[in-house]
DNA sequence: TTTAAACATTACGTTAACGTCATGTTGAGA
DNA sequence: TCTCAACATGACGTTAACGTAATGTTTAAA
């Protein structure tokens, strides 16, 4: 599978609709596929795998604006971008954000397990008294 | 500060509004205030307690439903629940998916963090050249 | 008792991230 | 060349989690 495919092929490669590649292109989080005059929009392996990584950062609970700002870090080469320094800060700002989340999560985490663990040992003790 | 508030108080000292508060009644994430008869509500501070948490809870990432299943936890005495194992099984349920979150983000996390320091190395270079 | 701020209720509006028609166009195979 | 599945485009619909405006009722204070 090299590239220049359609659609169909690239929503089913991505596990995603035809609808959420329109979108995407309607909102610049992926490129515009390429098109002879005003007919058909062709694609890339690039775009397959944009659109899985996309996927991945939703699941960590970015919003598509978020992955807009970052997105491009995955497939752009290093060299020769203009607003290096406010991609840095934004990147930053995605960084301390990050942490609080985890951290949070952790806490979370902790809490949950506390709970798990009191009804765990409340359900032995049933158990124990039905002996 | 003892109980007994109308909705001013308790939105003002939980962070949050009148709308807000009225929403989560309507779908049973808090219990609805008490009223004599048909006039206004009035809450506790447990009710301040509770919107506090939820918005915690928020802010890792659950969805209010996800928060309805685990929000008693934090405010029910630990004797006289009946479907324990149901509330255990979600539990463990939450356990996991919060698992997953942390795992993702700490890869996400990773991968800030080397872009990040692509970024200075190379802003690093330019001043070099620069003297 | 009166009054004005606080409250209650209803209902329509909003944002994100698409889903779901409806209708018209393209293009690969027979 | 013809045809039918695949594609394009436009528009209205959907869910979550509230915001906001309109209108009517309470209640604490003067």
């Amino acid at each position: 599978m090299k590239g220049r495919m359609r659609i169909g092929d690239l929503t089913e490669r991505a596990g995603v609709t035809p609808r959420t590649v329109r979108y995407y292109e309607s909102i610049g989080l992926i490129p515009p596929g390429e098109r002879e005059g005003a007919g058909q929009h062709y694609y890339t392996d690039e775009t397959v795998e944009r659109l899985r990584k996309i996927d991945q950062l939703k699941k960590l609970g970015l919003t598509l604006e978020e992955i807009r700002d970052v997105i491009d870090l995955y497939f752009t080469d290093s060299s020769g971008v203009q607003p290096k320094q406010k991609v840095l800060a934004i990147l930053r700002q995605h960084l301390a954000e990050t942490d609080e989340k985890i951290g949070g999560l952790q806490q979370f985490r902790t809490e949950l397990q506390a709970h798990i663990e009191r009804f765990e040992r409340w359900l032995e003790e049933r158990e124990q008294e039905r002996r």
